[in-house]
DNA sequence: AAGTCGGGGAG
DNA sequence: CTCCCAGACTT
């Protein structure tokens, strides 16, 4: 049985809030982005979630927990399955953790209901059978991080801390143009700061939630309904038509560089030889310029193929080619006027080309526009 | 700063 | 198929 909060509201907090209510508008004195959220929160909001009737503190901080990484829509029956088995914290401290995986079977991210029942037991044990009611202690807990711990305070007390999930971050990274991507610590600082700048002095809990209905309803990743937005008219994203490319997704893996060495021969007429690809793999069956992928197997082929010096050969600027899965350099290498070998032949896969005939030709672009330069 | 955990939905 | 989602935690 735990009478109550241990952390009072901050006097000035509460004659702020206080006043913005006798002024007959809960939204008096805070910034246009929050007073137009929680009028668009009144009428458009989500009011009818299975963790708001009732809300009580262990509830929020349940559903926080289940939506960690995870949709409402997916969310909602565990929730409703697990608080009819453990309507209370105390039941869960007392279930076993089998009990609990149990309940979170299917839901997945199983360290978040290992760290439910820790973070229960440990309620029980310290804090009287209920979530504290302050920041760093709910911090302190298994499975809370700064936002979740947010989220909960706000939704549970209606006390005044920022939050910063997958939506606040989209909406915010829009509204303020914030290029680069969010899960960056310099980003991340930057959106913290002005989550933190936009806070209302009352509504906490409908404000904490507007946020979040307007992420997953209207600005949504993709094809968000900006036309329904409340925000739409400051919103930089909106205003500078950088909606689909806010936020910054995030950036993939680095695809790894390779090299290869391109063999550009003409001959007397200036005709080009051209290569088949082989009929798998990149620029499969297209024709390109001889190709090695190092200096000695492009010596090698020169040799075998052609009448000259491989010396002779100028070096050319490399060209830069990105494919979805790696970089290629190219290194080429022209020679001027140059005759193959007798023991060599025109045939399906390896021909002169006058310089009318590239255009009906498939050639790699980057390759194109090589000997296409000339 | 990057990797890990996971099932499900959207494109 | 890939990417992302009401993140937190470990390396």
């Amino acid at each position: 049985m735990k009478p109550r909060a241990t952390k009072p509201r901050s006097s000035k907090t509460a004659a702020v809030a206080a006043a913005s209510k006798t002024a007959n508008s809960a939204n008096a004195g805070d910034d246009a982005y929050a007073s137009r959220l929680l009028a668009w929160f009144d009428v458009s909001g989500r009011h009818d979630l299975p963790w708001q009737h009732p809300r009580t503190p262990y509830r929020v901080w349940l559903s926080e927990i289940m939506l960690q990484q995870t949709q409402v829509k997916t969310a909602a029956p565990f929730f409703e399955r697990f608080v009819e088995t453990l309507p209370t914290l105390p039941s869960l401290a007392a279930a076993s953790l089998d009990t609990v995986l149990g309940l979170w079977s299917g839901l997945g991210y199983y360290a978040r209901a290992r760290n439910l029942h820790a973070t229960a037991k440990l309620c029980v044990e310290r804090h009287g059978g209920d979530l504290p009611r302050d920041i760093d202690a709910l911090t302190a807990l298994p499975g809370i991080g700064r936002s979740t711990a947010a989220a909960i305070l706000a939704q549970a007390w209606d006390d005044r801390h920022a939050i910063l999930d997958g939506n606040v971050k989209r909406v915010l990274s829009r509204y303020h143009g914030i290029a680069g991507y969010p899960g960056l610590p310099a980003i991340e600082r930057r959106l913290w700061a002005l989550a933190e700048s936009h806070l209302p002095h009352a509504r906490m809990t409908d404000y904490t939630q507007a946020q979040m209905d307007l992420g997953a309803t209207l600005c949504t990743r993709s094809d968000p309904s900006c036309i329904l937005c409340p925000l739409q008219h400051d919103c930089v994203a909106r205003i500078e038509g950088r909606v689909a490319e806010l936020p910054t997704p995030k950036p993939g893996k680095v695809a790894p560089q390779r090299h290869a060495q391109v063999l550009w021969l003409l001959d007397r007429n200036n005709r080009v030889l051209l290569q088949r690809r082989p009929p798998a793999g990149i620029w499969a069956s297209l024709w390109t310029l001889p190709q090695s992928d190092d200096e000695d197997g492009a010596a090698q082929w020169f040799a075998a193929h052609v009448n000259g010096e491989f010396g002779d050969g100028e070096e050319l600027a490399p060209i830069a080619h990105a494919f979805s899965h790696y970089k290629l350099e190219l290194q080429p290498r022209r020679w001027r006027p140059v005759a193959l070998r007798d023991s060599v032949r025109d045939n399906d896969d390896l021909r002169w080309f006058e310089r009318a005939e590239l255009a009906a030709l498939g050639i790699p672009a980057p390759i194109r526009k090589l000997i296409e330069s000339l």
